[in-house]
DNA sequence: TGTGCTTGCGAAATCGATTTCGAAGAGGTT
DNA sequence: AACCTCTTCGAAATCGATTTCGCAAGCACA
């Protein structure tokens, strides 16, 4: 049996109370006292039982992550994500629990509120932008701090941390742009998602401030589901009667998997074809080329997003937490001045 | 405020012992009263209170993952860790709580225990033996149940999950040997970890097996503190008499250095020179030429730490649960032939 | 009618800490 | 001596759910 507090009280001949009183640091206790309490606290080995303690508190010190999405496709990100939110958490002394089996469930969203056993949530993934806006609204009306990350949400009420996709994707489109590159292939998700709409901009941004018109058949839509479908949507770029020097593609990993296309139809890169990835994951670096790409600053994020999120839960009153955070561009030998021989 | 068993009982006119019968299932409710208590529970929003819940029943349905290690050191397995952890717990209607701030604090970890905010620990990367030893005394005597990963622990008594590296350094060997290697160098860590004892085993038993003699210069500590200690044990290998034709790499992100560090001399790899890491992380898939590696089957690791932990807390009784994983060797393109050129 | 058994329900205790409120005692002032 | 203030402490209520135990009603049977 753990010691509780009545045991300490019954050793010391002091009552529950003023233990409490003196464990908590309350100014109605004498120093005397305080000092024996401490010293029998530390020799019994009491610690204050947490169920307990949050019962009455009405508050556990806990931050929900609520991953609601299929957590292999994202641990990669997860893994940047966890290490600083968890530090800053820690140094609030706030802990991390996991809600990972949440994929498109509102309602285990909302009774996991109602349980009260987090006192806010950092939403990962959130659904589309209507289903946001709903399930912002049922955590409200719960009265539960949360913050969604990491893409934004274009509704003023609404707590978010995100990344500037509209910078990066105009950033690498003005990189390759800047080398020499007219025709360049974009290949973006299928999924309507803000992330994707922001690159997207970004794109057309950057074409558009260099006077390039915009060919919808240099944009494909990628298709997630599919493994095998890098290679047609590769194959659907080759086919083009004026194929792109230079294509984006919406994730590293795509990219990579481009790489290895490249090869097998004996083109070369950065020679023949310049490509460049998004996200800056660490095997983007090891790849040969090593990929250029757009770093987020995932592991800033989480920290804000944690940050923000005690700012929501320490104050009641404060204002809706958003952070689009800057991203960077990162030029490595994937992308070259285009080859001139066809020009 | 929250809805609360009180509010039902109240507008129900029913007791709140008959409510929480009839949202437990208790047999001594009337089918009548028991859907009755749900509808309205189903219409009032009702969920219970974790905290009071816990409280009562002393049993949190929540698993901690102790990180005993700089947490960016281990991201990467951490990732390949949790997405298998979590869906475990989840199914059997547990969650993880993440502890990562506990970097050779014994004490921290004790504390946590008796504040009974989780029924089970899982204490990630723990410190040298004789010290994982104590722990698990210091945990048994809380009752608090708990496995180790992913090194093993040499005491009968002792839960932990592992992988096999006395077999995948053997394995690892054994390939460079029937390619022809006969001088196989070994990068190994400084630290004494079970872990590094057993790579250094599976090694010397395979040079034993064929017959090699085993040459302590081959062997080399790499430095963990010292990023650029890689460079450095790489001239010490060259600057042998007789330099290895094949290195063994203690984790991928050394032999992945290594990589270029060998392009930076212009030394080939394969031809001149086979290098072999260890791990499997991602990026070993992407290198040029990719890394012969070793995998672990982390996330199985991680399955099955939830699994054996799930036992030891529903069956206080239950055996120590020992598990040490098979893993599996990844033979790809930076191990080849040795060169017979200087032969 | 009286006895025994089952079924369904509720009063009250309990889990362990915190907090409110009142009281006792010490010390000072008039 | 009467009155006040300030410090220190403890009794009791509270947080919200669960569980034990006893009671009453309903039914069957002799």
């Amino acid at each position: 049996m753990p010691v509780t507090i009545k045991d300490l009280s019954k050793t010391l001949g002091v009552s529950r109370s003023t233990i409490s009183k003196a464990l908590n640091d309350r100014p109605d206790v004498s120093p005397d006292t305080k000092t024996r309490v401490l010293q029998a606290a530390h020799d019994l080995g009491y610690q204050p039982s947490a169920a307990a303690r949050n019962l009455r508190r009405q508050r556990t010190n806990k931050i929900g992550l609520v991953v609601t999405y299929p957590i292999h496709r994202v641990s990669d990100f997860l893994s940047e994500l966890i290490p600083g939110m968890a530090t800053v958490a820690e140094e609030a002394e706030y802990n991390l629990i996991l809600y990972t089996s949440m994929v498109g469930s509102e309602e285990r969203i909302q009774n996991l509120c109602r349980s009260r056993e987090v006192d806010g949530i950092i939403i990962a993934w959130p659904p589309r932008q209507s289903e946001t806006v709903a399930l912002s609204q049922l955590l409200t009306d719960e009265d539960v701090p949360h913050i969604f990350l990491p893409r934004r949400v274009p509704h003023d009420d609404i707590s978010y941390v995100a990344a500037d996709h509209v910078q990066g994707a105009r950033q690498l489109t003005q990189h390759l742009i800047a080398l020499g590159h007219r025709r360049i292939g974009f290949e973006r998700l299928p999924e309507v998602y803000e992330t994707d709409d922001d690159r997207h901009a970004g794109y057309t941004q950057a074409l558009r401030q260099a006077g390039i018109p915009y060919d919808a058949s240099l944009v494909v839509s990628a298709d997630s589901q599919d493994d095998d479908y890098e290679r047609r949507s590769f194959d659907v770029f080759q086919a083009l009667d004026e194929p792109p020097t230079a294509i984006l593609f919406f994730t590293d990993p795509l990219a990579i998997r481009a790489l290895s296309h490249a090869k097998a139809h004996c083109i070369r890169v950065p020679q023949d074809l310049s490509i460049a990835g998004y996200d800056g994951i660490p095997s983007s670096g090891v790849t040969e080329p090593a990929l250029t790409t757009v770093r987020q600053a995932t592991s800033k994020m989480g920290v804000l997003a944690v940050e923000s999120l005690l700012k929501l839960i320490t104050d009641g009153g404060a204002e809706p937490q958003q952070h689009i955070l800057p991203v960077e561009l990162i030029v490595r030998q994937s992308t070259a001045v285009p080859w001139k021989g066809s020009a």
